[in-house]
DNA sequence: TTATAGCGATGCGTTTTTTGCACCAGCCGT
DNA sequence: ACGGCTGGTGCAAAAAACGCATCGCTATAA
C-alpha cells in the first residue's frame, strides 16, 4: 500500500528508537528516512520526535500519531478484508499470541481446521506471556490472544474463557502415576522441571506452594514446552500441565507415548481461566472474527464447561 | 497532508463521480487522476469503480473504501486538532451544519464568543434541512448539526436539544399585533409569508393546519430568513419563527425594528424541539468538541428549560 | 584530556515517480 | 453517422525521492 509508506515508515522509526535502524529494517538509507520523517513533521507543523544523542524518541504529539497510525493499520487491514471477503475470495491475515500451553495440540488443530476452509488466510503466531500479548494487542500488533491468567488490562475484551486444572505429567513408570490424583505433599523433593515463573501455570502452582509453604526440587526451568516434553522421556521428573496443553488420552488418564498425567487436587493448586479474545472495542478484520469463531467453538467442544460471554 | 492525497482524491472522484470533473476541481489533469486510481485500483487488488459511458460509479468495494477514507480523514483531523491543542495553540476547524433559524443570532453569537477565546479555529458553517445535514454527518463532512424536529437517523447523538415553541412575527403596526396570544383561526386569510416545506418551523405550522384544517393566504413562500425579515417590514404580511431565531426582546414581546412577536397557542401549533449534536460513535476534534460545550451552554444559558442528554 | 563511534541533518548528483500533452477507443444522444 | 462525452495509454518533461559523502553534535572509552 504505497500510499501508508511514509506512515508505516514513522511507525518502524517510533518501535526502533532510532532513524539508522529503522533504515535498515526497512531496507532503505536513514538519509531518505530521514526526510521523510522531516516531511511529515513539517505537514504536522510539529515535531513528532526528541532528538537524542543516542537515536530518536516520541513526543506527546508523536505519541498521539504513531497511535493514529497503528488504528489506521488496523482499520486499513480490515477493510481490505472486508473487501476481500466479498469477492468470495477468503483472503486475509490472523495475527495471534498465545502463551506455550495452546501451541502444542490447541492451535495447531484449531487452524488446520480452519484453513481447510479458507486456504487463502495466512496466520502469523506469536508465543507471548500474558501481559506482553495484552501490550501486544493495545498496539494494534496482534489480533487475538489466548491468555492464561490473570486478565491485567480492562482494554482486553474476553470472548470465550475455559476453566483449566493443573495437572501433573511424568512418565508412565514414575512413581506418582501409580495416584489417581495428586496432592502437593506428594511432589515434595520429587525433581521437577518448571516453566518459567511468567507463565501461567507456574503461578497456578506458586500459589499452592505458598499456601502449603511446600517447595519443589526444581531440577530445571525453561520457558520451552518442547523441552518439558522431550525431557520427560529421558529423566524420571515430573512436571505440570493444563488439559489444553494435552491430548484428549492423556487428559482422561491413559498414557500417551509413554507419559501420563494424574490431576492435581483443586484445594491444593487453584484451577486458572484461559480467556480468548481481543481489544476491547474493536473490530476485527473478517478473517480475524471468522478465525475466532472457530476457536470458540473449538473451545466449546473441548471444554463443554466453557464459560462464554 | 501529502500522504492523504490519493485518499482525498479517491474521495473526490466518488463525489463527482467522474474522473475528469473530479480532476477539474482538484486543479490536475485527468490523467494524473486516471493513473493514481488505477494505481490505487492495483494495489486493493480490485476496482473501485464502475465505468460507465457517462463517468463512474462505485462499486461494493470501493463504497466500503470510500467510507474507509472518510472515517481516516475526520480521524486524522482529530488528531491533529489533538497535537495542536496539546501546544497550547488552539488551532482547529469546525464545520457545522445548520438550519435557518439558527444562523440569524444564536450561531453567530456562540461563534463570536468562542473566536474570542480561541482565535487560531475556524469555522464552515452550512445551512442545511435535517435530512441533509443527517447525511452530511454520517458522510463525515461536517462535525455538528443543529437539527429541528424531527431526527429521523439513529446514528443521530443529542448532546443537548431545547424546546421551541412558533411564534407568529409581523410589523408592530400589524392588526394582530395587539393580541397577546395568537390563534390560527387568527390568521385565516391574512397574508403570510412562509418558510419552504422542508423547514422544521413549516412542518409544525403543518401539523397544525391539518388539525384545524386552516389554510393559510401565503403569499411569499422562501427559503431565506434575511428575506422573510426584511420583507415583514415592506408588507402587512405575518411570518413564523421560534425563540431561538429571535432576539431575546422580541420573545419577550417588545417589538425590535419595528418588528413584534407573539406566540401561538400551543394547542393549535405544537412545540418542536431543537436538537444539537452529532455522529454517535464518533469522537470529535478538540476543537469540534469545546466548541460543542459551548453551543450546549449556551443554550443552557438562553434555554434554561432545556433537555439535555 | 583526546580519540572514537554513533547519532541525526544537509548539499548535491542520480534515479524513480508523477505529471501533462496528444491521442485512442467506446458509448450516448442528436 | 456524427459530435461530444467518457476513461485509458505512449511518451517526454517536470518533480519528487533516493543514495553518497559529509557535517555537527554527544556520549563513551582510552
Amino acid at each position: 500500500m504505497r500510499f501508508m509508506t511514509s506512515l508505516r515508515f514513522i511507525d518502524a522509526v517510533a518501535r526502533e528508537k532510532s532513524i539508522r535502524k529503522a533504515a535498515e529494517k526497512l531496507a532503505i538509507t536513514s538519509t531518505a528516512l530521514n526526510r521523510r520523517i522531516l516531511q511529515i513533521e513539517e505537514e504536522i507543523g510539529q515535531p513528532l520526535f526528541e532528538r537524542l544523542p543516542s537515536g530518536v524518541r516520541l513526543n506527546t504529539a508523536g505519541e498521539l500519531f504513531v497511535q493514529h497510525i497503528r488504528a489506521q493499520q488496523a482499520e486499513l487491514a480490515r477493510v481490505q478484508s472486508q473487501i476481500a471477503d466479498l469477492s468470495g475470495i477468503r483472503r486475509g491475515h490472523v495475527r495471534v499470541a498465545c502463551g506455550a500451553e495452546t501451541l502444542r495440540y490447541f492451535l495447531p488443530d484449531v487452524i488446520a481446521g480452519y484453513r481447510a476452509q479458507h486456504d487463502a488466510v495466512t496466520f502469523d503466531i506469536k508465543r507471548q506471556y500474558g501481559d506482553a500479548a495484552e501490550a501486544a494487542l493495545e498496539s494494534l500488533e496482534t489480533d487475538l490472544a489466548l491468555i492464561f491468567d490473570p486478565i491485567r488490562s480492562s482494554d482486553f475484551q474476553t470472548m470465550a474463557a475455559a476453566r483449566q486444572s493443573v495437572y501433573c505429567c511424568m512418565s508412565e513408570t514414575h512413581e506418582l502415576a501409580k495416584l489417581e490424583q495428586i496432592r502437593l505433599h506428594h511432589c515434595i523433593d520429587v525433581p521437577a522441571i518448571l516453566p518459567t515463573a511468567l507463565s501461567g501455570i507456574r503461578q497456578l502452582l506458586n500459589v499452592g506452594l505458598m499456601r502449603r509453604n511446600i517447595k519443589f526440587a526444581t531440577v530445571i526451568e525453561t520457558d520451552s514446552q518442547e523441552f518439558i516434553h522431550n525431557y520427560l522421556l529421558s529423566e524420571q521428573v515430573i512436571s505440570f500441565q493444563i488439559p489444553i496443553g494435552m491430548p484428549q488420552e492423556m487428559v482422561e488418564g491413559r498414557p500417551v507415548n509413554g507419559m501420563v498425567a494424574r490431576p492435581i487436587d483443586i484445594t491444593d493448586v487453584p484451577e486458572g481461566t484461559l480467556h480468548i479474545g481481543h481489544l476491547r472495542g474493536r473490530v476485527l478484520p473478517v478473517a480475524a472474527a471468522k478465525f475466532l469463531d472457530s476457536i470458540v467453538a473449538a473451545l466449546g467442544s473441548r471444554f463443554p464447561d466453557q464459560l462464554n460471554q
